[in-house]
DNA sequence: TACTATTAAGTCGTACCCGATCTAAATGCA
DNA sequence: TGCATTTAGATCGGGTACGACTTAATAGTA
């Protein structure tokens, strides 16, 4: 039974979260570090991956990141050649963000990324799924407050 | 209904970890600022209020932290003057870390974060039960991958 | 039209994370 | 005993996060 104490640590559901987030990326950094990515910047290939061109502006809504995280990552891969960086002719406060086809020549290779995370987590899909939900309630909650 | 692109970034689950610890984590941030500590620091600080003193290495267990993380962070933490650090005399090798009366007394305004943080989360109490068992067991996966 | 407010990116400083490496102390065992 | 191995911390470098600020371009309005 649990006492009474708000701040024992196996409480925290936070610091559940922290951890646990910590170590499933354990799990994708040697996956991905053959393919010369980080997280992170992984996140913004899935996001181009699944349209392109778009701005820093969309990326960062996408992935709830904002400008500063994201000016240097973006850099990062530019200078990996798997984007390029132009500012939008439409608007040119914008800057748009394009795969190279060496960026698109990539999914192929992410696309062993998911299943092998899934198989060295060793968790039911069930499992995840009600993990996935349960994220869901605590991101839309954390956005209303 | 989900397409059977395992790409597609709503079905990442570490996508889905990563934002939400981001987002609560900025719900910590201003109910921890006022009392000068980040949201790692804060836990280093609890494992102390359950017990003090303890080695570098026996918080980094606890906290699934590394030595790279801790030594600045616990130098942040000892400039601060809510700890002190120590070699230990039975074994050179380790460093005590043990709390300051400053760092004891803080613990009294510590005892309002985790309702604060229930609260603007507006979280059912069963359903972050059920997300801290999510994540255990995905704590727990990741541990034997 | 002119001026203000807003918006999109980028920069700077501080603080994590983590892989690789270093130093010093303790341990193990021939 | 003597020496290789292990262990505890610290340091370094690269890469996020994020608050505060800057710049340049667009939008809104008196």
């Amino acid at each position: 039974m649990p006492s009474e104490d708000p701040l024992l640590l196996e409480r925290q559901v936070c610091f559940a979260l922290v951890v646990a987030a910590r170590s499933v990326l354990s799990i994708y950094r040697p996956l991905l570090d053959p393919m010369g990515l980080t997280h992170p910047q992984y996140l913004v290939m899935l996001a181009l991956w699944e349209r392109s061109p778009l701005s820093v502006k969309a990326i960062g809504e996408l992935l709830e990141l904002d400008s500063p995280t994201l000016s240097p990552l973006l850099k990062r891969l530019a200078t990996a050649e798997l984007i390029t960086r132009e500012r939008s002719d439409a608007d040119e406060r914008r800057v748009d963000v394009e795969l190279t086809k060496k960026g698109r020549d990539l999914r192929r290779r992410a696309l062993l990324v998911p299943p092998a995370v899934v198989a060295k987590l060793g968790m039911d899909v069930s499992e995840l799924e009600a993990l996935h939900h349960s994220l869901s309630n605590v991101i839309e909650a954390a956005r209303h407050s």
